[in-house]
RNA sequence: AGCGGGAUGGGAUAGCCAGGAGAUUCCGGCGGGCUCAUAACCCGCAGAUCGGUAGUUCAAAUCUACCUCCCGCUACCA
């Protein structure tokens, strides 16, 4: 079935998406990798000569979006929409150009959606089961995915009601997490009985198998799947107890939205439906891609893998719907060699590198060519920088400007000469590369080729000198002009994928009409126009002082987050024991910042000394007993000489909790009480703080 | 624990799926050239027995087994 033997181009129509970015925060570095990434591949295609349409849109539903709604007290369709815009509006300043962006929640989707789940329901993909539900009685409502935590069942982590996020990474069902608890009141959820859909993917188990073996794309797709079809597939709940969501289509449904992963990967459809419906199906049919014979490749984060191969090709198959014939999914960027974070602010910004003023096609090269697809990605200013100036500036710009350059001084444009044999052998060296990278999903190796290409003009002009040629041997400095006029055009027309907007300023330099995105592979062996105007440099250096400059930020903001660990070991027992430092001088303040989660790692609460006893043979150590609401904890603290342990108990505390254990005197020590300086003078609260209350 | 990815000259990477000339490219180092070009470009040199061990094979960076070490499991949150 889904076995390939064409190879791009072929004569059907493709469909290019990328993961749907999810409607609830600011865009970085890793989602423009996925987005580029595909944004790239759907231009090579179409530089291939195949038929390509690239889609996307802002995945709006689930319970995050609904939580985060609640918590700014809008309507979530509204809270969604306003990241809709902002990404509408982000895409196009990285050149990532979609022939249709729409998102989940419109008429489109939610209807196509409603559509395809009848039909499941009718083929008898679908049925109903009895499954408890959390519930959370205080808020008096249902409890579904991210509004219950709880521990995962499979690997005993903490996780999220709907996966296992910590842990085992494990797609959970509802129901399935043990000690739920509610998100909203933070109290034990209950569980209800309630009826819920259940799509039967278990049935898919060999026609999935087959599927990936035909999958093209990167391994990681592949493999990963098939080890969990192998563990055997469970069936699928794909309804939810919410609002917030698109209403179940069918009979028995009518309190229920359906899962959101459901209708995420649906919008794929729905979005080229948009486009079909715009530009006439007359230029491009949706249902010719999607039900009949078309290319479909998607690219994903490697953490959407199993959604993509698992989930979404069964649905495709109980609906009769065409499948993937390709799957890539993309490594993890990480930040000078760490991961990024979000929270740490270890990132770069959408927004931020726009602000720098950096042409997007830099970044676009740099994460489409640094490593291959599937690799993870480090990004670091200093290694941008030696990308763009070497290969852009140095290679590339560097030989786009003198080759130009010189023919309009020389010849006033293209001179009149025929290509030489072995340029024209070697620009078709090259588009065959293109055209294999292409066909393994190789961007990296588009890059590459284009790249080399413009190194081989490099040294080919230094080859033959043509500036001692001019004056003695007028006809060859021509045929070598006409040359690299050739090959800087070829350069152009190969690296558009990656570089559209750069590419673009070149063919507009050369004189050409229209673009160089509607340029197919031959047109880099076809001649330029005669005349073109006087040129200009197309790439800028990126100076030192620059990169700097860039990287001073980058640590500002993260410096608290990396290095503060081989400062906090030493001296953590310098509490327990009060002894002799000198009084008078108060201890410097600490230098290194830690970060926000450094502090929220530290469990601190607010506890009731319920007894206090010296400990035999130590000088100051007593024992305590301090309850802390959840349960009474013994801790050894260094305070016996300075308190009278009598007048201890009933006072209120404050305790580490999260402290490790020790063991001092033969006396184990399960947290640790603050105290302040030399006297360890005890903390305490002053208001009327309940035992037990964390410390924030 | 599980899963995925990785270990190749000083640094970063390719090749591994479809085993076969002591191995790619970039940066850096050293030496040279050129001057059309953004101190750019071109040429040459030094430098790796491809994480370890054991196998399969006429032949292994490439296949198999075991082992060691690294990275990620996050794109969400104050």
């Amino acid at each position: 079935m889904s076995t390939h033997d064409d190879d791009f181009p072929t004569d059907d129509p493709a469909v290019v998406t990328c993961g749907l970015p999810y409607a609830n925060g600011d865009l970085h570095i890793g989602h423009l990798r996925g987005y580029i990434g595909a944004d790239a591949f759907s231009r090579a295609l179409e530089t291939l000569g195949q038929q390509t349409a690239y889609v996307c849109g802002s995945d709006m539903h689930g319970t995050p979006v609904a939580v985060y709604a609640e918590q700014e007290g809008v309507d979530p369709e509204e809270f969604a929409l306003e990241w809709h815009e902002q990404y509408e509006e982000t895409f196009p300043k990285f050149n990532v150009e979609f022939d249709n962006y729409g998102h989940t929640h419109d008429e489109t989707n939610t209807e196509l959606t409603q559509e395809i789940v009848r039909t499941l329901d009718e083929e008898g993909y679908v049925y109903e089961k009895e499954i408890q539900v959390a519930y959370d009685p205080q808020a008096d409502q249902y409890l579904p995915d991210r509004y219950v935590e709880g521990t995962c069942p499979y690997c005993g982590e903490k996780a999220r009601g709907d996966e296992c996020d910590e842990g085992c990474q494990r797609h959970l069902e509802p129901g399935e997490i043990e000690d739920p608890k509610s998100t909203i009141t933070g109290n034990p959820a209950e569980y209800r009985e309630r009826t819920h859909k259940f799509f039967e993917v278990s049935e898919f188990s060999d026609f999935l198998t087959e599927f990936l073996d035909g999958l093209e794309g990167t391994s990681n797709a592949r493999n990963q799947p098939r080890q969990w079809i192998e563990d055997g597939l469970q069936d699928w709940c794909i309804t939810r107890d919410m609002d917030w969501g698109i209403d179940y289509p069918g009979e028995g449904g009518e309190d229920l939205v359906l899962y959101v992963w459901v209708d995420a990967p649906i919008e794929y459809v729905a979005s080229t439906k948009q486009y079909s419906e715009r530009v006439g199906t007359d230029e491009y049919d949706w249902e010719e891609v999607w039900k009949d014979s078309g290319d479909i490749v998607h690219v994903i984060g490697r953490d959407i893998i199993q959604h993509h191969t698992i989930f979404w090709p069964a649905m495709l198959e109980g609906v009769g719907y065409n499948k993937p014939r390709g799957i890539a999914a993309t490594g993890f960027i990480t930040i000078n060699g760490k991961g990024l974070s979000t929270s740490r602010n270890r990132a770069i910004w959408a927004k931020e590198y726009l602000e720098e003023g950096f042409h997007p096609d830099l970044l676009r090269y740099y994460l489409t060519t640094t490593g291959g697809l599937q690799q993870d990605v480090d990004f670091s200013w200093d290694a941008f920088q030696e990308k763009v100036n070497g290969e852009l500036v140095g290679t590339v710009g560097n030989f786009w400007y003198r080759s130009l350059l010189f023919a309009y001084r020389n010849y006033e444009g293209t001179p009149e000469a025929d290509v030489s044999e072995e340029v024209y052998e070697r620009i078709r060296d090259a588009i065959a590369e293109v055209r294999a990278a292409v066909n393994d999903y190789d961007l990296r190796g588009i890059g590459q080729a284009a790249v080399q290409l413009a190194q081989f003009g490099n040294e080919y002009i230094q080859r033959h000198e043509p500036w001692k040629l001019t004056d003695d041997d007028p006809e060859t400095a021509a045929q070598v002009i006409r040359d690299c006029v050739q090959l800087s055009k070829a350069v152009a027309v190969l690296l558009e994928p990656i570089t559209p907007d750069k590419s673009q300023t070149l063919w507009e330099q050369l004189g050409e009409d229209g673009t160089v995105a509607e340029a197919e592979l031959e047109a880099a062996l076809e001649a330029p126009p005669r005349n073109f105007d006087e040129p200009g440099e197309l790439f800028a250096k990126i100076e030192d002082d620059r990169v700097a400059e860039l990287n001073e930020k980058l640590e500002e903001r993260v410096a608290a987050a990396s290095d503060d660990e081989e400062t906090e070991s030493d001296d953590t027992d310098a509490d327990e024991s009060s002894d002799m430092t000198d009084v008078d001088d108060l201890e410097p303040l600490a230098e290194e910042r830690i970060s926000f989660e450094d502090f929220q790692e530290l469990d601190i609460r607010v506890g009731r000394i319920e007894s206090a006893e010296g400990i035999e043979g130590a000088d100051d150590l007593a024992r305590l007993e301090v309850d802390i609401g959840f349960e009474t904890r013994q801790v050894v603290a260094g305070i016996k000489q300075l308190h009278d342990l009598e007048e201890l108990p009933g006072e209120k505390c404050v305790l580490l909790a999260n402290m490790e254990k020790a063991e001092l005197f033969g006396v184990e020590s399960n947290g640790m009480i603050l105290a302040a300086g030399e006297e360890a003078d005890l903390l305490t609260t002053h208001g009327d703080a309940e035992v037990g209350e964390k410390i924030r």
